[in-house]
RNA sequence: GGAGAGGUGUCUGAGUGGUCGAAAGAGCACGCCUGGAAAGUGUGUAUACGCCAAAAGUGUAUCGAGGGUUCGAAUCCCUCCCUCUCCGCCA
């Protein structure tokens, strides 16, 4: 959520940067900043005629106690016309908050000044391409086949006991899951993250913070006997972990990793190109968060975005990074990287990574502050980013590392999986 | 699921109608003391939104949330939410 004092005090920047991210609605800007200027009119009032009444209840008070019953009574014939207007008046100021932040939530956050124009993915700008692409034998196949060849993943017993894209690993399928979680998270506290565990559901408020609800409401698995939210990604509760804190300066930065399975509604994207893992409802990934100082969150980015490329070097698969142009950002970030990595099979990139800053976009809803220099508080800045998410890494792998006798396990991995050939 | 207790500042915890943004203690910060530290000691220590060029200052709101009674509510009444304890069930 944009703050109303930065509108208010950057309009032209406000409109030019909602135009780089393609939002349709600019003229939401000025709607917002008349209704901030009459929010602050209305409170202005309330709190002048507040100040009397508290004003005559005491001088009530002292004459009650001193004796002076009448004087007291006489005082008193003011208050019931106060009484009136102070409700009146916060009944229009409720109403004007209310319609000023439905408005002001409907805002994104502003795109950082690198961001390229452009509204379609096609649009986005390729900051580098890492590693070989493999060049497969005519006849190699794509993942969801080597999964079936292989007995690791079976796609229809996960239809039978939940429905498409709940699928269920099996054997060597899922130790491949379980290594790449612990190597994820081992190399993410290497990289100075501490490990939380989580709960997988979270209440609305958890949901406001980081920005799914109101607006992405549909995307999430909603368990309504107890109204709570399947989580989406771990990034909801790690970030929700610091909603409402006021943290100490030399607190920051806060680094925390989780794995957490996530849960996606998906709707209406069904297809080719979700064949197999390449999306599903239910899938595994470990997340990097980071709470920091405003001065410092693209230093942060850009470590962020190393981390995520050395697991994919780590890995050895080929990968490129993208910087995501305005119209393809989330509504929430300001800069976002994308991680793609080549599935040589099936002649594509696919996302396993997405590192975003979202400067005080989240913290603002959250109320997460430090103190700063001063004394005073201000609103930190978040970042997060998958490091990784499983499905696309585990389809790439399979794929990228097929031979005539086996799919061959990355080197880095061994260690986990204990076993070097899936065959 | 049944019964009970309770939600106050960073924490413990007092406060049952006015002088309460809220005692006291702890913690924390800064200073004094000390060779240094501990102890001791002094001062300070909520947030948000306004007014003010800004600081100082000042207004308003906030004692789980919302509503009500009252000139005046942390305190009384109603509704909701949450937490804890015991019992039941259970990994």
């Amino acid at each position: 959520m944009l703050q109303v004092s930065y509108i208010r005090d950057n309009r032209e920047q406000v409109l030019q940067g909602l135009a780089v991210k393609n939002f349709k609605q600019p003229e939401l800007v000025e709607e917002v900043v008349e209704l901030d200027e009459k929010r602050r009119q209305t409170q202005n009032q309330v709190d002048n005629v507040s100040a009397q009444a508290n004003a005559a209840a005491k001088q009530i008070g002292e004459l009650m106690r001193s004796g002076k019953k009448e004087e007291a009574e006489a005082v008193k014939a003011n208050t019931g016309k106060w009484k009136e207007e102070i409700k009146q008046l916060n009944e229009q100021l409720a109403a004007i908050e209310e319609d000023l932040s439905s408005k002001i939530v409907l805002l994104p956050n502003l795109p950082h000044a690198s961001v390229p124009k452009g509204i379609t993915p096609e649009e986005n700008e390729v900051v580098l391409e890492n590693g070989n692409k493999p060049e497969l034998p005519a006849n190699a196949l794509p993942h969801w086949e080597l999964a079936a060849k292989y007995n690791l993943i079976d796609f229809e017993l996960g239809v039978k006991i939940t429905g498409a894209g709940f699928p269920v690993y099996k054997g060597k399928g899922a130790k491949l899951q379980r290594a790449l979680i612990s190597f994820f998270l081992d190399e993410a506290e290497k990289a100075g993250y501490s490990e939380v565990m989580l709960p997988l559901m979270v209440n609305e408020a958890s949901g406001f913070g980081t920005g799914q609800l109101p607006d992405k409401e549909g995307q999430m698995y909603f368990v309504g006997q107890d109204n709570l939210y399947l989580i989406p990604t771990a990034e909801v509760p790690i970030t929700n972990l610091y909603r409402d804190v006021i943290l100490k300066g030399d607190e920051l930065p806060v680094k925390n990793c989780g794995y957490t399975p996530c849960f996606r509604r998906e709707a209406g994207s069904y297809g080719a190109h979700v064949r197999g893992l390449n999306r599903l409802h239910q899938f595994d990934k470990v997340e990097i968060v980071q709470v920091v100082h405003p001065d410092e969150s693209y230093n942060v980015l850009e470590q962020m975005s190393t981390h995520v490329q050395s697991l994919l070097q780590k890995l050895g698969l080929p990968y490129r990074v993208l910087r995501l142009c305005g119209g393809d950002m989330s509504f929430a970030s300001a800069l976002t990287y994308d991680m793609e990595t080549w599935s040589a099979a099936q002649q594509r990139w696919l996302e396993v990574s997405s590192v975003s800053n979202f400067e005080t976009f989240q913290s603002n809803r959250l109320k997460l502050r430090f103190r700063n220099a001063e004394g005073k508080t201000q609103l930190a800045h978040t970042l997060n980013g998958s490091a990784l998410a499983l499905p696309r890494i585990v389809a790439t792998l399979l794929e990228n590392n097929q031979t005539e006798t086996g799919i061959k396990i990355p080197e880095a991995l061994v260690p986990y999986t204990r076993f070097d050939m899936i065959d």
